[in-house]
This record gives C-alpha cells, structure tokens and sequence, in this order.
DNA sequence: CTCATTCTTGACTGATCATTCCGGAATGAG
DNA sequence: CTCATTCCGGAATGATCAGTCAAGAATGAG
C-alpha cells in the first residue's frame, strides 16, 4: 500500500453534489470545487476525474439520498395513500428546506444537461421511471384497500404525480412560498378519491 | 441620418433566442451568437448590448411571443372552459413540436439564472402571474357559466394549473413523447368539474 | 459633394476556464 | 529502511470566453 487518503471522500462528495445543486454544472468551476471540497486540485482530478465524471458520480450521490429519503417509503409492502400523503408533505419540506431554492438537482440536470449529454439523460430517465415505479407501488396498493377510487388508473396517476412533483420544484425555484406550494400540492392531489387533506396543521 | 442598418432586428433577435432556448445562458457562446444571428460581431454589440442585455431583450420577445400565442386566447372576455382546453391541446403541441426537445425558455431560464440574477428574476415572476391571472380569469368565467363546478376555487386552481404546466415542461425535456403528456394532462384537468376530455380527435 | 453614421473585417485584450506537470514532503506496508 | 503512493503548493498550459479597437468601405441626408 501506501499513504492513505487524508480526507473523507464521501464528504468531499457531497460538498460537490450541492454545489452543483445550487449553481448549476456550467456555473459550477474547478476553483470553487477545489475550494468547497476542501481538497487539493490534484486530489480532486485523482480521486473523482475530470469535471464531467465528478459531476455523474455527485449525481448518483443525489440520486442515492433522494431514493432513501422520499422514494424507498413509497416502496414497502404497506405503503398506500398516507405514504403518498407523507411524501408529498416532504417533498413540500424538501423544497423549502434551503433559503438558497436549490428546487432538486435532477430536475436542474434535466433542463441544463440532458438535452446535449447522453449518460446524464440516461441518469434522468432512469430516476424518472424510479419515482414513477415508486408512485405506481404506493398507488395500487391505495386502490387494493379503497383508500383510493377503485376506477382509478394508478399508471396514469403515477406520470401524473411525477409531472406534478417537477411542476412543484420550478415553481419553488421561481420563489413560490411554503404555503403556495402546499395549496398547489391540496388542488394537485384532487383526482385521487377521497381527496386527503395536505394542510398541514388542519 | 446616416447609413441604415442592413440587417433585420428582429429577426437576428429571434435567432438569438431560439440558441438560448435550445442551449441555456451559460452553454451558448457569443461566437455561436455571431454565427447564428447572421449579423457581424460589432453590429451585435452595437445594437443589443452585450450578453446580458441580448438573453433579456431575447427573454422578452419570447415572452410576447409566448402571451399572444397562449395567453392571449385565455383573456378574452368570453373564454371559458373550452378556451381552457384549447390552451392544453396548444401547450401540448409546442412542447412536441421541436425535435431538440427546447421545452420553455422562461422555465429554462427559471432554473438556470432565476436564482442569481435579479433582473431575471423579475422577468420571471412577471410571467409567471402573467399566467396565473390568465388561468384565473378564464377560470372565473368557466365557473360563472356552470362549466366547472361552484365550488371551485378558482384562484388555488390558476396557481396549480401553473405549476402543472411547468411539470409538462420537464417531463417533455427529459423525453416524454406526446402519449405521455397528453395522458398526465388528461388526468391533471380532473380537478376541474365536469372534466373535459384533453385526448384530442376523441 | 460632404460628412456623420453604420457596416465589414480581423486582430487583439485580459480574464477565466479545465487540466496537467512539477518537486518535495509525508505516510505506511513489506 | 525502502519505496510506492499520496499529500501539498504552486506554476504552467492551451483553450475559450466576452468584449474592444482600428481602419477602410458603404450609405444616404443635407
């Protein structure tokens, strides 16, 4: 072997992953990477590559704490219309958390890079048709329990909530207030039946 | 007077701005400008400016461009329901309609610059209630004439119609085809009372 | 014709960009 | 100890960027 690391390379991944999440990749240059990764330049180019493949690989970091956070309770076995209920609350959470708007990084990768830059698209795609997946799950079990109308079309339902969350992340980047996202997300939740209530606090 | 200028204004604008709605602020370069305006380096600085200025004034005309081709027929006295619907059916088309997969300039722009750059950011919160009292006005008439239901809210709807419309945008920038918006449109209409059928040629 | 203005052309700045190279010090496995 | 590997600090590269300058040709109002 030889001289180990000397600094936390997850760490030095996230730094990067909300740097790029709250400037864009363009915007994002190798100087304030080496700054805010708290590494040095050649460490950088070492460990992570160039800027691109830094930037693929902070992506799938994103992808991984977004799965966990929001998705992965969509996905039990029991999950059903509190579960959605409890991840559109979140996601509400989600989007107000940081007084910078970030809004959601795939969301910013899709409309900065996924026109021109084929492996970040496929990254897109494929978070897209997790989240669908993960709506999907949640939403025929809702319909198998009646919590949901049982004409519903939870295929459908899943794009739609997918479309819906991304409207949701461009309205709070424009600098939507908590309470304007939270009555979008009441009005959105409408074609499921019987409409819960997303206020929180009722 | 002097010599006149031997290019058209207008239209080298409109080139500009196509390149920023296919590219983004930051990917196009003013050599790609040059290139595609058709105009000499010097006559573009001459007459817009420098970058900046030539993204605000190209952020304009895609706004008026946008207003009297969406917004418009949704202002007029007697548009209702069916001017609703019509403006579903046209949102739809011009997201399909490039092949580059353009989505919109003003949500584009929303998440690239919107959060650094005020004057920008202005520009967009204009629009943004440009469309929200758009939606709320036809709303209003829809709900007068009994083609939505009396209880609805017409104000949380015009906001949620906007953020609907923003989540088409995504969704068609990362791939959707038209099957799939028409479908996530179909299904967001529904809190509207009577829902109207948004699959064209029924 | 005169002359202010604009066009055309091309070179030029100075800044910033991503990326690489260097040399010397530190580290730890064998 | 040896030596491969990594750290550090900084310099250097070549590309691209936005924006400017300069000089001659064209234009058209007066």
């Amino acid at each position: 072997m030889a001289r180990p690391k000397a600094f936390d390379t997850d760490a030095a991944l996230v730094r990067a992953m909300e740097l790029f999440w709250e400037q864009g990749y363009a915007a994002t240059s190798m100087e304030q990477l080496v700054t805010t990764m708290g590494i040095k330049r050649q460490s950088l180019y070492d460990t992570f590559g160039d800027k691109h493949r830094l930037f693929l690989t902070a992506l799938d970091s994103y992808c991984t704490m977004l799965k966990d956070a929001m998705l992965d309770p969509l996905r039990r076995p029991d999950a059903g219309l509190q579960a959605l209920h409890d991840t559109g609350l979140a996601i509400i959470d989600f989007l107000v958390r940081y007084p910078k708007r970030r809004a959601c990084l795939m969301a910013n990768t899709t409309l900065e890079l996924a026109p021109h830059d084929a492996e970040v698209a496929a990254k897109v795609r494929a978070h897209l048709k997790n989240m669908e997946d993960a709506f999907r799950h949640a939403l025929v079990n809702a319909k198998a329990r009646g919590e949901i109308a049982a004409t519903s079309d939870a295929d459908a339902l899943a794009k739609y909530l997918v479309g819906m969350t991304h409207g949701l992340m461009v309205m709070a980047k424009s600098g939507a207030d908590r309470d304007t996202l939270t009555g979008i997300m009441a009005t959105a939740v409408a074609p499921l039946q019987p409409a819960p209530d997303f206020r929180p606090a009722a």
